[in-house]
RNA sequence: GCCCCGGUAGCUAAGCCCGGCAUAGCGCCGGCCUUGUAAGCCGGUGGUCGCGGGUUCGAAUCCCGCCCGGGGCUCCA
């Protein structure tokens, strides 16, 4: 039996003439169904109940998928060329609407045994037309699109690899005690990720001025208010000084690319990711979605020896641009314009390559670390070919020791990208789902698609691999794993916060009455001059709504400020972190925070210190 | 693209089912209070109820079409 299903906006047909020797009596004129699934129906040979059923289980699926009860049974013999004879035929049709109707859907039929005019609208989306090939053997030879023979070609095998080297089949092993890693492994081999709420960070993020959506750009083009952009500067800052001291040389490259370029045009046409392309004069230019363009260009034209690999190249991308499908996009998590550090390694071989991998495994972690993201918040997952895994087994597990967690594993029989290997961190948020943080590939492609050369001790000419790291992922998307992070410690009782390196007010100043506005002011330069970001709520409200503005924000450290704090020069400082209110000197608090902001950026509240100047941005 | 949810004051929402003076809280403005650790009190300001059409004596509310946003799914033939 075959079935072709349509969904429609109408169908319009109109019985002309009997065709067939067995004919069903037909209402003669034209009938319009609108809104409707138009079920194309071919009964061949050898055709029974069990066929049936199995076609009724199929259009009630295929029914239920795209929302629509209503179908339309039109007996169509053309799609077979084997057809059952008309007498047999008839008798299953009918079973089939009959079978339907008991289904639940809504049936319409038109007459078996005529010639009809047939007229329709197929709506536009992509399960608008569906094919279906049912028998009643074991083995059903169902539809099989392209893409899924593709699939079935870069079939993964999943593991989890554990520190100690063993390799043990997903399904195998015992995730009790490794959550994160179990919802990891969910997620990525799964094929629903239906989820009910929307991630709680799209609020915290509207809520505390750090981004928001612009209505007037793009989709995934966020806006970042002054609170934002101080975090989210003090991030690149930091990362941007981590890699330099790996050893990244940082350059800055163009965000826009001709699309003709000959390197470029077979990379692109290898990765046809949606891409925005801007018109200059007659020319097209893409926009880059990662720094690899311009750093290649750049290494193209570089003079390298083998003594001086490997050559690190770093830049921060502000922005890469991807034109994600509009659904995917989730507040910070998924954007069309990201910010991401980028950092390509070009080594003379295969064991060097290997040998400055881990040194940046070790960078990422300690970049994600600094930034207030531990082992418990991410996940690894490492992929590879067979091959790769196979003659590198001690370098592969070598990874996982170093990351010192199980780590969950994709490999694949054949090489279809352009690495042999790479590894994600990977966040997962409230929802459950896992997005990437750090990354790092092992390329053996691009050197020779952009003609990179370093020159060997022998004096020949050859193509470095070349890794491909981001130490810390979009920074956009670290602002959502602290948020998700943060929250995850609010549902479970306790007060959410940022670092406080990152908490663009880190202490706040309350004088109890306007007069103690003065030395308010004169505390804060005092914090100011040892690198703390302050500021002074001199507003004409009581203490207790300035203290609860104040934790609203999420400020660490907040101070009350009255006579007894003018003549003791002890402070009552309203921990966040530890939920208490602690007496400390101004030293003590000093130290305290310059322990918290030690190795990190320092930038200045680039907002009114005083509250009473400061405009909402919302 | 499809499905679901939504669009009412700067923000967050109620009202919509069952048509009848457009509501509340926050914010903002003014006044009182000079304040001791999570919302002080009083008053005021503020709205093309997303847009267009229809039904009706009367539409935020019902009907039709469209736009925008969010979420989910799916696809990338």
């Amino acid at each position: 039996m075959k079935l072709l299903m349509l969904h429609t906006d109408f169908v319009e047909y109109e019985p002309i003439m009997k065709e067939s020797r067995v004919f069903e009596e037909a209402e003669m004129g034209r009938r319009r169904l609108e809104d409707i699934i138009l079920v194309l129906t071919a009964v061949e040979e050898g055709d029974d109940e069990v066929v049936v059923d199995k076609a009724v289980s199929e259009l009630k699926e295929y029914s239920s998928k795209v929302g629509n009860r209503r179908i339309l049974i039109y007996p169509y013999a053309h799609l077979s060329n084997k057809l059952a004879t008309p007498e047999k035929a008839l008798e299953i049709i009918r079973i089939f609407r009959g079978k339907c109707e008991i289904e639940g859907m809504e049936v319409y039929t038109s007459p078996f045994g005529w010639t009809k005019a047939l007229s329709l609208s197929v709506k536009g989306h992509p399960l608008a037309e569906q094919f279906r090939s049912i028998t009643s053997g074991a083995a059903d030879t169902t539809y099989v699109p392209k893409a899924l023979v593709m699939e079935e070609k870069i079939k993964s095998y999943w593991y989890i690899l554990i520190p100690n080297g063993e390799l043990i089949p997903v399904e195998s092993f015992d995730f009790s005690g490794h959550e994160g890693l179990k919802a990891l492994a969910a997620y990525e081999m799964a094929k629903s990720r239906a989820v009910l709420q929307a991630p709680p960070h799209v609020d915290l993020m509207k809520k505390l001025e750090i981004a928001d959506y612009e209505p007037g750009s793009d989709l995934g083009n966020m806006r970042w208010p002054a609170k934002g952009r101080l975090i989210k500067s003090l991030i690149e800052q930091y990362v941007t000084e981590k890699v330099i001291e790996y050893g990244g040389m940082e350059i800055e490259t163009p965000i826009m690319y001709d699309l003709k370029h000959p390197c470029l045009e077979s990379y692109l046409n290898r990765f046809p990711a949606r891409q925005y392309i801007v018109k200059s004069d007659d020319k097209e230019f893409f926009l880059r979605f990662a720094a690899c363009f311009g750093q290649f260009l750049l290494a193209h034209d570089m003079q390298i020896s083998y003594k001086q690999l490997p050559v690190r190249l770093y830049e921060l991308t502000r922005y890469s641009f991807r034109r994600e499908k509009s659904g995917e996009l989730v507040g910070l998590k998924r954007l069309r314009a990201f910010t991401m550090p980028d950092v390509h390694a070009l080594c003379a071989d295969i064991q060097q390559a290997k040998e400055e991998m881990l040194r940046r495994l070790e960078l990422s972690i300690n970049v994600l670390e600094g930034i207030g993201l531990n082992k418990d918040d991410y996940e690894m997952a490492i992929r590879f070919t067979r091959d790769f895994y196979e003659s590198n087994k001690e370098f592969v597990t070598e990874l996982v020791k170093r990351f010192g967690k199980p780590a969950l594993v994709e490999m694949w029989e054949e090489r279809f990208f352009y690495f042999v290997l790479k590894w994600e961190f990977n966040f997962i948020d409230n929802l459950g789902k896992a997005s990437a943080l750090s990354t790092d590939q092992i390329d053996v492609e691009n050197a020779e698609r952009y003609d990179i050369t370093y020159v060997d001790q022998f004096g020949n000419k050859k193509h470095p691999i070349i890794l491909h790291c981001s130490p810390s992922g979009a920074i956009e998307r670290v602002i959502y794993a602290l948020l998700e992070k943060a929250y995850k410690v609010y549902k479970e009782g306790g007060k959410p916060m940022l670092p406080v390196w990152l908490s663009p007010t880190q202490v706040r100043l309350i004088p109890v009455s306007d007069i103690f506005v003065e030395d308010c002011v004169a505390l804060s330069e005092r914090l100011e001059s040892e690198q703390i970001r302050v500021d002074v709520d001199d507003r004409l409200e009581t203490v207790e709504k300035k203290v609860r503005d104040a934790e609203t924000e999420w400020v660490p450290y907040i101070i009350v400020f009255g006579k007894k704090e003018k003549e003791s020069n002890v402070f009552s400082v309203r921990d966040r972190e530890s939920g208490s209110i602690k007496q400390m000197t101004l030293d003590e608090l000093i130290k305290e925070i310059r322990s918290k902001n030690v190795g990190r950026p320092y930038k200045k509240l680039s907002l009114p210190k005083m509250l009473s100047k400061r405009p909402s941005f919302r």
